[in-house]
DNA sequence: CCCCAGGCACATT
DNA sequence: AATGTGCATGGG
């Protein structure tokens, strides 16, 4: 299958979207970048100004552009953005990013586990959920597993779970637990979260989920339950802010920040609403730019 | 040995 | 409301 994204509105750079941080399992291999969504293996390869789709199991055009947001207009989200110019010369240097638009369930999990982590460890730790709880897909000579539903992870035990190398070992894996069972009885429903408001889905989610505080919502609400102007902040990003937005915040903020960029509660709020005013609806895009390029700029990728 | 990574929950003040 | 502390993996 082809999708065009040929048009300045469509713009993707493929390996720059599933490759950034905001996604843990795709993996690049000859060239092509294969993944899962639901039970189907996905093989993605970009050519010039199309993609080229192939899968283990059929699969609709609409879900592959449903789940790389070709439906955002990135053209004019990133004119609209640039009308802040410290923001243009990061958009100048961080061309064809988009938002995906995961599954909830699954982003839901990888953001608990990613807490206080790093993304070489927080993958390696989602591809053992899944290689002990998923089931094998193949494409051609190639294997991967999919991410286990919530059913499946209500049943796992303690030890298993720990065993994949979570970075908080048991409180983690009850975490995990925690959030399968809440999917599985309904008390947690992602529709229902969709159609909130992005600060009454927030608190619904914090107080509901153990293990997700202001930041890991954040995430959770931006890379899967359509609220883009969801900023969440990570030591990254409060350093980006601290470096390109100094003269907006305050002094003391910012050296707390250089000095400490793990934020208090109260100083995530600050940045977190300066964000949302300064940057607007696509706050979440403005985000993912900032975030991308502060550690492209200072530091290798830990890829 | 040190430091740090897409932080959170809970206690103390 | 603000700050401090335990958590407890793995790589540089």
């Amino acid at each position: 299958m082809k999708i065009s994204v040929n048009s300045p509105s469509k713009a993707i750079d493929l390996t720059l979207t599933l490759s950034c941080g905001q996604v843990f399992r795709w993996v690049q291999y000859g060239g092509s970048w294969f993944g899962t969504l639901g039970k189907t293996l996905v093989k993605i390869r970009q050519r010039k100004g199309y993609l080229d789709v192939q899968s283990s199991h059929p699969i609709l055009r609409s879900t592959i552009s449903n789940y790389l947001r070709l439906d955002d207009d990135l053209e004019s989200i990133i004119s609209e953005l640039s009308e802040d110019t410290v923001f243009s010369q990061v958009a100048y240097e961080v061309r064809g990013l988009r938002i995906l638009r995961q599954d909830p369930w699954e982003c839901l999990i990888s953001y608990i586990c990613s807490r206080n982590s790093r993304i070489s460890m927080i993958r390696r730790v989602l591809n053992n959920i899944c290689q002990r709880f998923g089931e094998k897909v193949t494409l051609g000579e190639y294997t991967n597993y999919t991410f286990p539903r919530p059913e499946e992870i209500v049943e796992a035990k303690l030890s298993e779970l720990i065993g994949c190398g979570l970075r908080y070992g048991r409180v983690q894996a009850e975490e995990i637990k925690n959030a399968a069972e809440l999917v599985q009885k309904g008390a947690l429903d992602f529709n229902v979260l969709k159609r909130m408001s992005y600060p009454e889905a927030k608190t619904k989610l914090i107080s509901l989920c153990r293990g997700v505080g202001s930041k890991v919502a954040d995430c959770i609400l931006l890379f899967s339950l359509e609220k883009i102007e969801a900023f969440p902040i990570d030591v990254w990003v409060a350093r980006a802010m601290a470096t390109l937005y100094h003269k907006y915040l305050d002094k003391r903020l910012v050296k707390r920040i250089l000095s400490n960029p793990h934020l208090s509660n109260a100083d995530y709020e600050r940045l977190s609403r300066f964000a949302r005013d300064h940057f607007g609806r696509y706050a979440g895009y403005a985000q993912e730019y900032l975030y991308h390029w502060i550690r492209t700029k200072n530091v290798e990728c830990d890829a």
